[in-house]
DNA sequence: GTGAAAGCGCTAACAA
DNA sequence: TTGTTAGCGCTTTCAC
């Protein structure tokens, strides 16, 4: 019992396959009523379906676009992933979802894998935006998400990682704290963190002392002493949700407690925040406007053939949400 | 500059395409050292990509494996979906990712976009595992995740949800938790939620009193006058991660602290559980294990030819973890 | 040891 | 309005 082919479409029909080949293709103008309905009704009594793997073969277009997510386990992509499913699905485009891992080793072998396999387009989560492996990717047909690079080669999708931590601050330091702290990973080379750093600064000052690092020597410690010594009222703002689950951490073995004994705020907004007593006031990134502009924008650059263009900058606004942690 | 193709290898060498093609399969026992060189200097100066597409059409095998997901905003897929691409990616599979949203009608598309793909094999973490329509898969081509039906008719990987529920409630009921409940959402139909609720039955007892499902009409009152007034030590278990989380909303607005005024567990361990304060004392899923497993399985599956099986059930195993909600 | 050639299932230019 | 035909890039049987 092999699948039904084109072929048996047709010799069903009496017609040759290219006839049936235009029918499916909805090329169908000039073409005959009773044939047309013949072929219909040969396809619906055998339940035919093109096999796609020769379709792509002979188009040269698999329909396909492949995704390359630095690291699948962050909770922010998993909206990202629905949008850009629920985006490529109604497109009729299929989605070949990848993980680097944070691993650059195996960003590379993914991207080289999705290539191989003739995806349309790449949708690229990248681990450093900045890598000139990188700027091999063709630009007609990649989009980078969250992530952006120091001179831009590919349209991009981010959120207003600035101006959002530069309105949150503003508001922190309206309601009263003096002396604020931007609490993160490891900034350097990686676009949201510098930049969230950057709407900080605009409020607060470019004082590197204000910058704490988790995972830096000592970096508890001082945290602990601030906590402790500090004169004026003092503010923390986490640049992710994992950065806040780690000052969490940090802050819960002690006696100290938001918003009485200093203000909290993050960027992210993740399920658990709300819940946190008292709740987190914090920065929502759209992440599922993320995923879905990041594909439109790919499927549409598909479309229009070639024209080359600047690289765009695709912004995505964040949404202010204010809670009791300050 | 089209891309190199074994035609134009076999020309550069001055061989046929065959004898390229035997090489890149590795087909090379009786073919001169001299010829096997020479063609692997042409493809390295080329760089010659042998295109996947041609590939499948002609060994009809793709080497992909479709994922359908009941809903890809629940945290616990995210570890699986890792395992899963771990393992593929090892194997020299891809992926094709696929969201349902907790649509029945999405699942079903999804499922027959995957199979117009010509995946290989499917991994399926189904909305409703009992549906008919999922008995028309092929089980030598597919593996269930997560969710179990009522009569196997697939291979399916899950967790031992029943035996560790059972641990995890006796423990409490050790520490003097004498009147318990279990907190979910609706349970029937779902493998999961039902096979908790019989772990927890099975040292509760099945007094349909102690079930408390959430959305229901009037269960946080319910949940809100248990506290006021029950004489006993109460206790709650909640079903997963995102009933926590609402049994939180409910709790947070009231005077009421785990573990003085109640015990509090759960199913599944989320980052954010040992931040909330008191942590929480849970059960771990290995949720990258099932995706691991689920993938291992699927492709052993699709290598053997064929050798019809009694459908399996694959149990990975949950951790217990103590802290200090309970 | 290697090559010729058919074929995988479909598309699309061209002819009729 | 429909059919012929030559591919798409690769695998694989059979022959030499």
């Amino acid at each position: 019992m092999a699948r039904v082919t084109i072929k048996d479409i047709a010799q069903m029909v009496g017609v040759s396959k290219a006839t049936v080949s235009y029918y499916l293709n909805g090329n169908t103008s000039k073409m005959s009523l009773v044939t047309k309905e013949k072929i219909r009704q040969a396809i619906e009594e055998t339940g035919y379906q093109p096999n796609k793997i020769a379709q792509s073969l002979a188009t040269k277009d698999t329909k396909s676009i492949g995704v390359v997510i630095a690291d699948i386990t962050n909770p922010f992509i998993s909206s990202v992933m629905k949008g850009i499913h629920d985006r490529c699905q109604k497109e009729g485009y299929s989605v070949l979802f990848t993980n680097s891992d944070d691993n650059p080793m195996i960003e590379a072998e993914n991207i080289h894998r999705l290539l191989q396999q003739n995806v349309s387009g790449i949708l690229l989560d990248p681990i450093d935006a900045n890598a000139s492996s990188l700027k091999r990717l063709n630009p007609q047909k990649t989009v980078m998400i969250d992530r952006e690079s120091q001179e831009m080669f590919v349209d991009t999708v981010v959120s207003n990682n600035i101006a959002s931590t530069r309105e949150f601050l503003y508001k922190m330091k309206e309601r009263g704290y003096e002396e604020l702290y931007f609490v993160s990973y490891p900034i350097e080379g990686i676009s949201t963190r510098e930049r969230r750093y950057r709407g900080f600064c605009e409020v607060v000052g470019a004082d590197a002392s204000r910058l704490l690092i988790l995972g830096e020597q000592g970096s508890e410690e001082r945290i602990l002493d601030l906590l402790a010594s500090s004169k004026k009222r003092l503010g923390f703002f986490t640049m992710n949700g994992p950065v806040l689950l780690d000052f969490m951490k940090i802050i819960n073995g002690t006696v100290y407690q938001y918003p009485r004994d200093f203000g909290l705020g993050s960027y992210e907004d993740l399920d658990w925040m709300q819940v946190l007593n008292p709740s987190i006031s914090c920065i929502r990134q759209d992440s599922y406007r993320i995923g879905q502009v990041a594909a439109d924008h790919l499927l549409k650059k598909l479309q229009q053939d070639d024209e080359v263009m600047e690289p765009q900058r695709l912004v995505v606004a964040s949404e202010l949400i204010f809670r009791d942690s300050f």
